[in-house]
RNA sequence: GUGGGCGUAGCUCAAUGGCAGAGCUCUGGUUUGUGGUACCAGUGGUUGCGGGUUCAAAUCCCGUCGCUCACCCCA
């Protein structure tokens, strides 16, 4: 048998010690925020149905074409890993009856994702993600509230510098008749365009607007805008929507030029940046209005909003403004011990000790004295509990103040009063 | 899918064709039961992998795998 060394598929990482920290402040503070607006979690299983998100985000998508992991199964199923979120929600939401219960109803989840795409900085296979989704409400007030709501999340979490796009891409009527207006248009310059932005033009002419060949800027700020040629009710559905933003004090800017990949979106669509250190901007994450997706995977016509936001992309934001603090072993107590009885003896202890929610740091396996108090040293415990062969036989310990140096022996069942005691 | 950069100890990196090394980390020791420093020692490598050139390859050549950055696109 050759010797292998395994290593982590490409585009995956381990989320390990200092890193957990940051997932793990992400993951409460989530938790905490969407509970408190009244959304319950969901969890949907990893893998789905292919053709759910073929549907789902449209196969026109580079997701769809490109990005999805897919497997068949024995029985001849075909399955892929979910690439995003709202697919799967929604396929909840139509298979649980949830049209049943009072609307709109409002749901989150945190999760892993896959899309297999060549990675890059931020850019994973598998990565995390955190969604929030308002089913079964037309009105533009859940618009802003689902933004206010991921704002209120990012600043939660102590993220300065944050700025918000949003726009509209109207709905059926008013979107198909832009198209041809921005394909006429994009025709006529079509000598100034990229290669790219030409085949664009036939395929999803409003990803024209995502290109960032400098060839086609100047024709960018040239073309017609669809806030420009929205109809009445998504004008004023956009006019209500920022109206809501304003109140809320939002730092957001109207961007003309924002579309977004996913093919379900309608009407509002906003995403969220934050400014790093070398000023450069980083997507954290973004969402919209998805009034057709529902009755397109087999529903009935029911509207609804979302935004999923990218857990590595905030914990790189969050690494970036060095905003955790420190580890907070200060006020952890160490126990050193030595010899077996005192060993017994310590295992007992510790059990009084989280009892009494003290929390404690040992070293079990060691028997040198030395060795343990220097480890209570590094990580900075103010008391040090030390049981040796004699406060073993004796059933006692003693306690030292590290900082004053100061020790005194008491009785074993009195050692958590004492400590509480300080 | 396209194009750049890079693969040497757990980490950061030396060694420019001639014995594979240092710092940090880790484990232990410096009179046997008491502190972060200092000193000493130890663990840890088929130099990503496979071929080729050469008396001799981490080093040069070819291939391959992986990492990384950018494009496409997105979180």
């Amino acid at each position: 048998m050759k010797k292998t060394k395994f290593q982590k598929p490409t585009g995956m990482h381990d989320i390990i010690f200092g890193d957990q920290k940051y997932f793990q402040s992400i993951i409460s503070t989530v938790e905490g925020v969407s509970d408190y607006y009244g959304f319950s979690k969901i969890d949907t299983p990893i893998l789905e149905d292919e053709d759910l998100f073929l549907k789902g985000v449209g196969e026109a998508t580079d997701i769809s074409e490109k990005e999805m992991y897919t497997l068949k199964t024995k029985g001849g199923d075909r399955l892929a890993l979910r690439p995003e979120g709202t697919a799967s929600v929604v396929r909840s939401y139509i298979e649980s009856g949830m049209a049943n219960r009072p609307q709109p109803v409002k749901l989150y989840y945190i999760g892993p994702f896959f899309r297999h795409e060549r990675p890059q900085a931020g850019r994973y296979r598998q990565f995390y993600q955190f969604g929030l989704e308002v089913l079964g409400d037309s009105n533009p007030v859940i618009d802003a509230q689902i933004i206010n709501i991921v704002y209120s999340i990012l600043t939660d979490l102590k993220l300065k510098n944050i700025s918000i796009e949003v726009n509209s891409i109207g709905d059926k009527e008013c979107r198909n008749a832009y198209k041809k207006t921005l394909v006429k248009y994009l025709k006529s310059k079509s000598s100034l365009l990229c290669s790219d932005c030409k085949r664009r033009t036939k395929e999803n002419p409003l990803r024209f607007f995502d290109c960032k060949d400098p060839k086609c800027q100047a024709v960018k700020a040239e073309a017609p805008k669809i806030i420009d040629n929205l109809c009445e009710d998504c004008h004023s559905h956009f006019k209500q929507t920022l109206e809501y933003l304003d109140g809320l004090e939002l730092p957001y800017q109207i961007n003309p030029c924002l579309v977004r990949g996913l093919d379900y979106y309608t009407k509002t669509v906003f995403e969220f940046f934050v400014t790093t250190k070398e000023g450069k901007s980083l997507a954290l994450g973004g969402g919209g209005r998805y009034d057709y997706l529902v009755k397109l995977l087999g529903g009935k016509e029911t509207p609804a909003v979302g935004a999923a936001f990218g857990i590595e992309r905030i914990m790189q934001a969050m690494k970036d403004m060095n905003l955790i603090d420190g580890p907070k072993s200060k006020d952890k107590v160490f126990l050193a011990q030595i010899g077996i009885l005192a060993k017994s003896k310590s295992l007992v202890l510790i059990e009084s000790l989280r009892r009494a929610k003290i929390p404690v740091v040992e070293s079990l396996g060691k028997d040198a004295l030395k060795i343990q108090m220097t480890k209570a040293s590094r990580i900075g415990s103010k008391f040090i509990i030390i049981i040796g062969h004699k406060e073993a036989t004796e059933n006692s310990a003693i306690i030292k103040n590290m900082e004053t140096g100061r020790q005194e022996t008491v009785a074993l069942d009195k050692v958590v009063s004492k400590i509480k005691k300080g």
